[in-house]
DNA sequence: ATATAAATCAAACGTTTGTTTGAAACGATC
DNA sequence: GATCGTTTCAAACAAACGTTTGATTTATAT
């Protein structure tokens, strides 16, 4: 990885985080980058191809996370039944805490919109990337809610899925909400009440 | 409102939903509509305004039907302290329920988009049609989660917020990341369910 | 039927878009 | 120091963008 693609990766980070995957112009990502127009193109071959590669490049060591902390969740149990409150916290935690980190928080706004812009290379990361940990996951949750069927633990995730995207993307207007700035502190504590809003939603699965 | 008008915001709906608000165009959504091209510019001024407009004329009986049935469950209970999950219900269903509708499920995925894309006219829609709606229901919350002060009470409203705009999101996807179709009783069954999750969530708010 | 307002139309406005080109500059190898 | 492949550059490409214009048609009211 060049100094050029780094610098691009960068600019296009910012860029695609503040106007999503269509309102991001190229020749704003160059300009941020300090590089010529056609270096995208020559190092990465397309818009659709940049996008792409900045997502694998950054989502790749958020899911070898959770699959590393995974393992070792199921490591202290016996038959690998880990609590599913632990579950939503190793599935949640990588990337929200990302948020509150100062080179994350762009990465993840960017996912979040790109997650509600289907444009035709998704679908590629989601079989590389995403598939794979989902049916780890689905195995885990499937032993600790032995009183749910597949059908309803991969609807049980998929809200685990939803609800955190969903903060990806509304996480940067709340603070516009509240007029007044918030803290570190407060942030840090909202990250941890919603992990456990998660946790307890799933919980509660199969109570009617 | 003439014809022509509703013509345009349906095919608005139908473009913006597909491609977001920076993807979608002009032109096509003149095209989709049989309409000339400036007749955008004519009956609404411009591309934000238009949106602005289908989004208001779209929210509002929604909001209309939270805020109606809220006070149908406050006449119910002494003091007005209506059950949480009953909170949860009457903030959630009322757009959920919309994706099934075969003339809803544009308008839910248009909204959801926009929510990701802050462009400049989303502020006045939150002032406009949100803010009112949202302080309400907090009134409503407040009482009956009277173990939790202010402030974690907007914390939890904005985890059903973020949980539900991540399903409306999310929500098209579902589909496709099953092989199999889904039936429509079966998302029924889904909707319900994760009305209870989210429920459920704030529910365990509090109990750390 | 006439006059006035409202709505539609094809055509063009200037800008910006993603992408391509071919030459210039660079770094490494022999 | 010449030669090679790699990288950068300014410039241009066609296409699409939101928007505007001025004439023309349609509807309303006198």
């Amino acid at each position: 990885m060049t100094g050029t693609q780094i610098k691009v990766l960068e600019a296009a980070e910012a860029e695609f985080a503040e106007h999503g995957f269509a309102g991001a112009s190229i020749r704003n990502i160059t300009q941020r980058a300090g590089v010529n127009v056609a270096s995208i193109h020559y190092h990465f071959g397309s818009k659709e191809e940049l996008i792409k590669q900045l997502l694998l490049y950054r989502i790749a060591p958020v899911n070898e996370l959770r699959l590393s902390r995974l393992a070792e969740e199921q490591a202290k149990y016996p038959d690998g039944v880990v609590p599913v409150a632990m579950l939503v916290d190793v599935m949640v935690r990588p990337a929200l805490e990302k948020i509150l980190s100062t080179d994350g928080a762009l990465f993840i706004r960017a996912m979040a919109r790109c997650m509600s812009e289907p444009f035709a290379g998704m679908d590629d990361i989601d079989r590389e990337v995403f598939s794979e940990m989902f049916s780890t996951f689905c195995r885990a949750f499937s032993k600790s809610l032995p009183h749910l069927d597949e059908s309803a633990v991969i609807a049980q995730m998929n809200f685990v899925v939803c609800s955190m995207v969903g903060m990806m993307m509304h996480f940067p207007r709340i603070e516009n909400l509240h007029g007044t700035a918030i803290t570190d502190d407060k942030y840090k504590h909202m990250l941890e009440s919603f992990i456990h809003f998660v946790a307890a939603g799933v919980e509660g699965a199969g109570n009617v």
